[in-house]
DNA sequence: AAAATATATTGACAATTTTCTATATGATGC
DNA sequence: GCATCATATAGAAAATTGTCAATATATTTT
């Protein structure tokens, strides 16, 4: 994966906002309205961030007439965990050696 | 965790700079200045990310002499894991139920 | 002690991100 | 159609972050 990917994928997680919008969608699905209750933000700004954790595919939005029911995506979160794994495992056999010094 | 101290530690993941400091960490410690030769940024933006990166502990320096010497640090890669499992999996019997509309 | 080397800090500027207000779009109900 | 509700978009302001040049600190070498 490459670096700008990687790090939408994780600047979906770096904002304390969108945090406390994950930590909501961990109890299931929420609907916009109901999460504009709980985050204080304005509707644009709460619509903003939706779109940065839809668009890093950590969250999936469903539309239901009017609502738009937002869930924590599985498939979306096994690849942030995965990409998070790749990047932080020891690659001992990597092309580049140890630091010597000149 | 705090949202805060979430945040932290994702944000060490969401510069492109950063993650190929932390891909050129995967084969094994490397100084600052070997570091350099590879990201084309200057001396302090790089001793900027640096220290971003250590204050997330997710990479350690280790002082030799006038070097200092980086590597990632698995204690705080595991606690990085850790926050993005309890960030992510669903509490099937939270507080909150799903949302009904009124 | 002076010069050289590695890294950190300061301060300014540029780029990006977050936030807001105002307005637009799209769906539902009268 | 018109009013209402839910969400999105545009555009601007504020806040944060990334970057650099200049300088400081700490260590080693001569």
């Amino acid at each position: 994966m490459d670096e700008r990917r990687t790090a939408a994928i994780f600047k979906a997680f770096c904002d304390e906002n969108r945090i406390r919008i994950i930590k909501l969608l961990r109890s299931g699905e929420k609907c916009a309205c109901k999460l504009l209750e709980e985050i204080h933000v304005t509707q644009p700004t709460l619509s903003h961030h939706m779109k940065i954790l839809c668009d890093a595919e950590i969250v999936v939005g469903r539309k239901e007439g009017k609502w738009i029911h937002y869930s924590i995506s599985e498939k979306g979160v096994e690849q942030a965990k995965e990409c998070l794994r790749q990047l932080t495992t020891l690659d001992i056999n990597g092309k580049n050696g140890p630091c010597r010094e000149k």
